[in-house]
DNA sequence: ATCCAATATTAGAATTATTCTAAAATTATT
DNA sequence: AATAATTTTAGAATAATTCTAATATTGGAT
């Protein structure tokens, strides 16, 4: 493991996770001014590749990366800020229903969060960003 | 209703659907040779955000889009090809433990499908594509 | 320690996906 | 028909990411 790729794997595991490669690089910068962003990338990309970290994608935002922990995400569909939470496993059903050829769900949650349900106020009919109902 | 955003709805909502803007862009163009990506974007955005049609984002691969049924996907992760699939309805479990402010849910199984299977052979250790195995 | 090979980093170009802008065209309304 | 509203167009602009080729660094083997 390089500087680089121990430093972004820190990051990345830091409590305050889930983040962009833009504020990584910026993280990375404070102590590597002299670092480029397609390092960052790199680094990246083969620490997802090894299965050091995770990428969460979701609709309209840019990818994010995350520890790697057993754990599912529900997103704020009005701000986009993720956070993590604890729901029933579905793996074994999914394995009895898909075979052994399954290998991993990803499975997102979208709500409005607290700070957003103030700013919208009592009134729940503001869905801009949302993509599906059903 | 304009002729493209009617032609564009039809198109997603055919059967062989999940289909990436340039797919659709290069079916309209058979039938409007003269139209423009710009219009297939604008016309899928709108489509989207009046909620006529679904979106779907895996990561790595462009967004595809859906007729609006309700139904999860099952995505081979090593050659991308997306399927539907019917799975427990998890939203009255959400519901419940997420209260009155969750929007929906989106689940996506990734595996390697028959067609991958057979060409990567009995070695199941090839996983080139796979970002989580949590 | 020195040389070599392998790997990583860099800078910048290239690519891809998408949005934006302003003008032109089309459609709807009075 | 005149006006207003909306849509389309062309192309520029942006954002995210990958690629390329040169350079630098690292880790053995001698």
């Amino acid at each position: 493991m390089t500087k680089y790729e121990k430093r972004i794997y820190e990051i990345v595991n830091q409590s305050s996770s889930h983040m962009t490669v833009e504020q990584i690089y910026q993280i990375l910068k404070a102590d590597f001014p002299s670092v480029v962003l397609a390092t960052v990338y790199n680094n990246l990309n083969k620490l997802y590749r090894d299965r050091l970290i995770n990428k969460i994608s979701v609709e309209g935002l840019p990818d994010r990366y995350d520890r790697i922990v057993k754990h599912d995400h529900i997103v704020c569909r009005n701000c986009g800020k993720l956070t993590d939470i604890q729901f029933d496993d579905l793996t074994d059903t999914l394995k009895k229903q898909f075979g052994t050829d399954f290998l991993f769900y990803d499975l997102k949650v979208f709500y409005v969060c607290p700070d957003c349900r103030k700013k919208l106020g009592a009134d729940k009919s503001d869905h801009r960003h949302t993509n599906r109902m059903d």
